[in-house]
DNA sequence: ATGTTTTTTTGATATATGTCAAAAGGAAAT
DNA sequence: ATTTCCTTTTGACATATATCAAAAAAACAT
């Protein structure tokens, strides 16, 4: 989905609004495994995925890496309390195939705050879409068992949950990825 | 904390706009225990907690209570999905001490929506808020132990801790009544 | 104060899932 | 094609936490 549909379809904005946004924005391609921000570094940018995908992760006390979300096409990827508080990153974010990003700067996006009210509504709905997933991962990681949590996986992420390492996704699921496997070689799957 | 001041905290809004803002909500006090959201219902009203707290729950499948959310002093208090998009509310709303709310519809909200485009820009900001926070509870919740997750909710709402029933809080952090009783038997107390 | 209900604690036992280690399978590189 | 590296699977075993049941404590009502 490109941009200007995206930005579209969360709120109307004339063809001049559209194109001084998109100004706002600059393309990027970047390479699989290509790592966008580390963590401790200042998230500057927030990015649309127009292709590819991402994910945001970080180290725990034993070096392993948790997979904090996934960022498919059609969405926004940042490390957002670092990119709004400008405050050190707690997660890494990287590209997990080669993509195709539009990012726009922390002060370019509060020109855009100042400038267009519906920038604030864009940025709310945003928000609010982003809180929503957020609260149903929580629910599927509090209350449910190992197999379940992988049920919510196939319907949140069923473009991605067949094409990144096995693991990533165990520990987004907070499960090893031991007990994944285990639970993959039950599942009908598909294909 | 009143809710002018809460408001103002976030957006600084001239008198004028303070006062045509208040004027679309509506004081309530209610008495502990009361209910202001049955699941299956639409939730009409956003609420800000200028004194007492409440809680989210719904039943699961074995109809046992499981706490979402706590909303302490100081907090908008509502069923988002269901507020924001006008579905069945997934969750039960209820006050937990005698309170004081300030509740606003959701044509009303719409209306500031309208009018202010800074009501929009709080609307992004308290958003953001909430999102940061649940981030912080699925954190704790995903890969923490049970006594970890205590401790993240004494963190998170050291208010609210020794003031509810022990199993709202266990099914809040995802474990057994049971568990947080031993939990808390070794947790050495201040008073 | 006394009885009743609700909440919390304690003990015994069960189980889902983690951890460790090694083998198998696939992908990438020479 | 072979080698090397990385990912996934499998097996054995350990353990944190759930569940069930009952006692103790606290809160509430008459």
């Amino acid at each position: 989905m490109n941009i200007s549909d995206f930005l579209m379809s969360l709120v109307s904005f004339s063809k001049d609004e559209l194109n001084d946004i998109l100004n706002h924005f600059e393309k990027e391609s970047v390479l699989k495994n290509e790592v966008l921000v580390q963590q401790g570094d200042i998230c500057n940018y927030l990015y649309y995925v127009e292709q590819g995908m991402g994910r945001s992760y970080y180290l725990n006390e034993s070096g392993r890496e948790i997979t904090q979300w996934f960022f498919g096409v059609g969405k926004f990827m940042t490390s957002a309390d670092s990119f709004f508080q400008k405050s050190p990153s707690l997660y890494y974010l990287e590209v997990l195939e080669d993509s195709v990003l539009y990012r726009i700067s922390k002060s370019n996006i509060d020109k855009l705050f100042e400038k267009y009210p519906k920038m604030e509504k864009l940025g709310r709905l945003a928000s609010i879409e982003m809180l929503t997933r957020v609260v149903n991962k929580l629910n599927a990681i509090q209350f449910q068992t190992a197999k379940e949590r992988y049920d919510y996986m196939l319907a949140e992420f069923p473009d991605i949950v067949y094409q990144v390492p096995l693991g990533h996704i165990a520990s987004y699921l907070g499960m090893s990825q031991e007990t994944l496997s285990r639970i993959r070689k039950n599942e009908p799957k598909i294909m």
